[in-house]
DNA sequence: TGAAAAATAGGAACGATTCGCAAGAATACT
DNA sequence: AGTATTCTTGCGAATCGTTCCTATTTTTCA
């Protein structure tokens, strides 16, 4: 099968095409897609991809740690394409995932790590209800 | 297929056997198990339990808000006898989720709300780390 | 340019969960 | 008690997201 670059060539290749624009992909959105969200998005420039060529690149990029997989609960992984420590609020109704941008309470590892002698090395925290869209009183 | 009650009547009966031996058995250990391990646990008194009763049943008392649902990220779901609002330290090694006693920081909420605009009916916050078992320097 | 290594498409396999259904209990009502 | 109604069950088939396998490209790099 043909490489078939778009068009131009990315600044630079870490690896195959599928794989650098599949991180491309994920970066350039702050939503947190599925893979199946993400093969059908990459299907207009890679016909023939494989889903399950998907799959084996969301997982090389999360253990070199460009992206990050959210277990949603929903039996659905999502990705996403933002590495950096930070939160989410999950909408209750449409299923949105919002990043959030709170600094953890420092209290919260002291008190962890007296009361229960633990030592995270990491922490996530979710907050579920409604998003503003959802909340809002809008009778369609 | 008879009812069997094992011994002795429970104070009270909600519904079926099968189901209200699965909520004591539930209730009756702080680990977080599986539909498959709960299954396994049941099949003593109930030869011909099958495993999609134990699934109906936890959905039926996680609907009853007798039990919670905890979605672990690794393909399997595990359950929360213990309704109580409380957080968890998941152990990255052998897997164990150890609840936790601590209160949700106030400013947190308060937080999400002025600079998102956002009120979570729920919150839920996961530690990972080694337990202190998996990270004691015990050269086996 | 020519291996050798890495990655892919395609499809089969897997494992957890859900569904459909006929048979079995519980409950309500007479 | 007898019977209709409703709730559950066990069992197997079906679903669905994800992983695995393998022959065939692509990519790397000496
Ligand atoms: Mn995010
Ligand atoms: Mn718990
Ligand atoms: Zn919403
Ligand atoms: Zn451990």
């Amino acid at each position: 099968m043909r490489a078939s670059p778009p068009e131009k060539e990315p600044s630079r290749r870490n690896h195959s095409w599928q794989r650098q624009r599949l991180l491309e992909l994920l970066r350039s959105t702050d939503s947190h897609p599925t893979a199946a969200s993400l093969h059908a998005a990459l299907r207009v420039d890679f016909p023939r991809l494989a889903l399950g060529t998907v799959y084996r690149n969301l997982d090389v990029l999360v253990s070199e740690g460009e992206i990050e997989a959210v277990p949603s609960g929903e039996g659905v992984a999502r990705y996403d394409g933002n590495p950096t420590p930070h939160h989410h609020f999950v909408c209750e109704h449409c299923g949105e995932i919002e990043d959030l941008e709170l600094p953890l309470p420092r209290g919260l590892l002291t008190r962890l790590q007296r009361r229960h002698g633990l030592t995270p090395r990491r922490v996530r925290i979710d907050f579920y209800g409604l998003c503003r869209a959802c909340s809002d009183p809008n009778p369609t």
